[in-house]
DNA sequence: TTGGTTGCAAATCGTTTGCATCCCG
DNA sequence: CGGGATGCAAACGATTTGCAACCAA
């Protein structure tokens, strides 16, 4: 850990999170990593950077994360493991590659005013959407070519 | 069971699937429920039809259906659960009521387009997406407004 | 000091698998 | 009859929990 610890700290405290030294290299790894990865990636990726934290705390912290609205938690695509990701100003989606997964931030949203239309459509009242597109990205689809 | 059972045979073998008492029991309850249910759920619904069948065995078999484009498995928002439903003619998605589950199946789908521009953007090849709604159904907006 | 946070280990949940038996075609 | 389908039980991976020790405020 570096400098950035008292950044998060802070950066913590805005959104009503008492800073820990696990929570602040959970947070480093998310900040770091720009996309979506499964518990065990961010767990492994914790340890890489030397700090000690517990399995379980991390699935605590990442819990807690999501409630306070920092991190968004969604599916991977096809499989039923959970994946988190840093939730960005605003509105955000993402693009995922079946390949690598790699995984590139969508910031554009097509849905608001479909979600009205469907809203009027059946009186229901949305309040979300779950939306990831997945595909295969340009070096992927070398490699598919290759075979 | 009723007579339907040889209609759920010529049904599957449309699908290249060979039918069981099994396999049409599970159909029974996919048809019956017009929405998503977890695997549990549609394991307890085919029980209590009276059709003796093995939890692994649902799973194999939603396995297959899924397989011959039969059913669609996707996620429960925010839980990790897998769940399954009867794959409409076209392409469609569904409304999902938070508070008693409730599905409406939604045929239109507005993200052709958008693909496509994602993928002019990224030069990603997109194969596909996930996407659900989520809400309140008129009933249960009520049920919550009285809180 | 003290209530919230963590580590640890065990429990739990959903899902998958190996293998012997069974049944559809 | 034969190969695929099933039941059973055990394995499996991901996630959650109870509890005692610990730490940030």
């Amino acid at each position: 850990m570096t400098t950035s610890g008292l950044q998060h700290t802070e950066y913590l405290h805005q959104f009503g999170i008492k800073s820990t030294r696990q929570r602040n290299a959970v947070l480093d790894v998310l900040i770091a990593h720009d996309g979506i990865q499964t518990a065990g990636e961010l767990y492994q990726a914790v340890v890489r950077t030397g700090e000690l934290v517990n399995f379980s705390t991390v699935y605590r912290i990442l819990e807690l994360f999501q409630e306070k609205g920092l991190v968004e938690k969604s599916t991977f695509p096809g499989s039923s493991q959970c994946v988190f990701s840093l939730r960005k100003a605003g509105h955000s989606h993402h693009l995922i590659c079946l390949g690598c997964k790699k995984t590139i931030t969508i910031s554009k949203c097509p849905l608001a005013m479909f979600e009205q239309g469907v809203a009027e459509d059946t009186g229901f009242t949305i309040v979300g959407h779950d939306l990831e597109l997945y595909g295969y990205c340009p070096e992927c689809q070398k490699k598919r070519n290759r075979k």
